[in-house]
DNA sequence: CACTTGACCTGTCCGC
DNA sequence: TGCGGACAGGTCAAGT
């Protein structure tokens, strides 16, 4: 589920929520990495204080005074939800994405000293947590093999399609999901930035043009900030720190829009299946 | 080696 | 209404 655009929002709103917060107490029960070195909680999580929320590709680096960090993924349906004063439930505008917190999904619980907390929710159970020194996070496998941050002002449009060199010979969306090739990219902003460059899911990345990859370069970028701005997609799980939906989905071209016209030339959008994944194309614009 | 396919889990939706 | 099967946004290990 949460991919840059999901991920970067957590991020702002747990920088805007935690950060000079105190840690009173933490609760956990199954949660893949965590805690790695059960020591390392009493000793560096316990009574740290929050210092800063990080990103790097889809995953959260939460920094703590004690000079350790909470490295997180939520990857499909995990979520990182804070609460203060409000209070979830019945009657609650968002009920039906996190229910009255902590629920049966919650895997980790922080308290806070001033008594507020921090949920770290997931369904799958396919999410993972490490407590581990800030100066060690840049050495775990993920971090050494990922790719760049597409949203960087640095990052050029030669770089971009420099990057796709390494998987020249399988589908463009295979390779845009590759975290190696670009951080970042998901199933959704694959779709909706393949979209916006016209260009098929299956075409092969050595038949790629220059021009088609300086457009998809643009529509990425585009699609991403969009999606920032728009607090992220909330289809079935995702939500903001604030336990809210992102509306990026009303926004969408193709990504779950099959049987709907699209928005170019009013062709039905088709589905299929492309690397696994299910895929979204306009079968008039995406020409193989 | 490059690339593709299953596995990891739980919940929901759809067709019979 | 009940039940089996397919499917879900991510990533890795194992297989071709």
């Amino acid at each position: 589920m949460p991919e840059l655009p999901e991920v970067e929002t957590v991020r702002r709103g747990l920088q805007e929520l935690i950060v000079r917060r105190s840690i009173a107490t933490e609760s956990h029960d199954t949660v893949k990495g965590f805690p790695n070195a059960p020591a390392d909680v009493a000793a560096f999580l316990i009574g740290a204080t929050i210092t800063t929320v990080r990103r790097r590709a889809k995953v959260l680096l939460i920094d703590l005074s004690s000079d350790y960090t909470l490295v997180i993924h939520l990857k499909m349906t995990g979520q990182l939800v804070y609460r203060g004063e409000q209070v979830f439930g019945a009657g609650h505008p968002n009920e039906s994405l996190i229910g009255k917190l902590p629920d049966r999904s919650t895997r980790v619980t922080i308290e806070f000293t001033d008594g507020s907390y921090l949920y770290f929710n997931d369904q799958r159970k396919f999410g993972w947590m490490r407590l581990m020194p800030t100066v060690e996070v840049p050495n775990i496998e993920f971090m050494k093999k990922v790719g760049p941050e597409p949203l960087e002002a640095d990052f050029t449009p030669q770089e971009f399609a420099g990057r796709f060199m390494r998987r020249s010979k399988t589908s463009i969306k295979a390779a845009l999901l590759d975290q190696s090739v670009i951080a970042g990219v998901g199933n959704i902003y694959a779709d909706e930035s393949l979209w916006g460059a016209k260009i098929h899911p299956n075409r092969l990345v050595n038949t790629i043009t220059d021009k088609e990859f300086q457009v998809l370069y643009t529509e990425l970028r585009e699609v991403m900030n969009l999606a920032i701005e728009k607090g992220g997609s909330t289809d079935k799980n995702y939500v903001t720190a604030e336990g809210k939906r992102g509306s990026y989905m009303d926004f969408a071209r193709a990504f779950r829009r099959e049987g709907l016209p699209c928005p170019r030339c009013a062709t039905e959008i088709i589905k299929f299946k492309v690397a696994g994944r299910g895929t979204h194309i306009c079968p008039s614009c995406q020409l193989l």
